[in-house]
DNA sequence: AATTTCGTTCTACAGTCGTTGAATGAGTTG
DNA sequence: CAACTCATTCAACGACTGTAGAACGAAATT
């Protein structure tokens, strides 16, 4: 019931929920301290105060969650890539977007892609029966980045406001594909 | 055989292969015009002169040549988009590196991938006999743009390494299927 | 030879950035 | 009520940025 504390995880949310939307908008650089500040209604000497830097503020924004792909007969893989796929079309994941956005140009972003792909390509390539597995693991990592950052970073036009049903439809033969050995 | 105009072109060409080259590696934002002069070996003031604007430099130095989709039946398309692939996996363009590189942050340069797309899909749509053509291109744009982007930006594990033919044969059902109608 | 052109450099300005440290004032504790 | 904690603000520094304009000197023109 502490007024003090509560108040304070209070305008600590407030201030990470703007930075996540700011770095998912314009990405890391042009994101500015002073910027997510006035977007809290806060003075930018307290976002440094509770968050250290720019860095790890924005480390602490663009946390994530455990992967979600968990394995199993390639066909299963496939699925849980499709729904994915579906998931990251659908609604925007605001923290994923603030690191997609900046990932080409903020080598702490490119790294967290990578290391989010590795989770990924690991759960894929023990299903696929092929000595390319890890290659082919990667590339649909590859493809799946692109659609999203095609429909929600870009905007590429029909991409942008397509049903995601439709296109999950359209991405299915591809993603089947690429989850098989055989050509 | 003008000793001026002659030094002239060469000063200039030498910034432009400089700021090609800066723009791919680390952005639009992250690009200054100072450490294009230094790396040119030349003062920061005649970029400005030669050039008129940061802006400028960037459009002269991202100026792409015509696209390079034909058209034609569903299956001539796929072949050169695979093509497209190839080349674009093979050398590094580097005028389009610089693009790809600051399409998420540089609001003029996801216009430039936006309008590539845009004369791709257009080719694209007209070999693919279906109501989601428009669609099915912007997907294809996607996956490409995607793919390109892990290997030379990213640099995803066993992708920035593979054999682009490997590649390409991996994604070829992939690439046929997306410019098909039928699912 | 005198004058103009122009490639190039130097210096400086105004703005923005991340970051810091002191100051304030209300809430908490003894 | 006094002492203290701490959420919050204020003012400022040093670095860096894009950009402008004056100045210099060698090549071109007359």
């Amino acid at each position: 019931m502490s007024t003090r504390a509560e108040q304070r995880r209070n305008t600590e949310a407030r201030i990470l929920a703007q930075a996540r939307r700011l770095f998912a908008e314009t990405g890391y650089d042009r994101t500015t301290i002073r910027a997510v500040a006035t977007a809290a209604e806060v003075d930018p000497g307290l976002v440094m105060h509770y968050f250290g830097s720019k860095e790890k503020l924005f480390a602490r924004a663009t946390e994530r969650g455990t992967p979600p792909i968990r394995g199993g007969t390639p066909e299963q893989v496939a699925e849980q890539l499709l729904d994915l796929l579906r998931s990251s079309l659908a609604d925007e994941p605001v923290e994923s977007l603030a690191v997609l956005r900046s990932m080409l140009t903020h080598p702490e972003a490119a790294h967290e892609v990578r290391a989010a792909s590795h989770d990924h390509w690991g759960r894929i390539s023990e299903a696929i029966p092929d000595d390319q597995a890890d290659l082919r693991a990667a590339v649909v990592s590859a493809v799946l980045i692109g659609v999203a950052v095609g429909r929600h970073l870009i905007k590429l036009d029909h991409l942008a406001d397509a049903d995601p049903d439709q296109i999950v439809e359209i991405l299915r033969p591809s993603i089947r594909s690429l989850t098989k050995a055989d050509d």
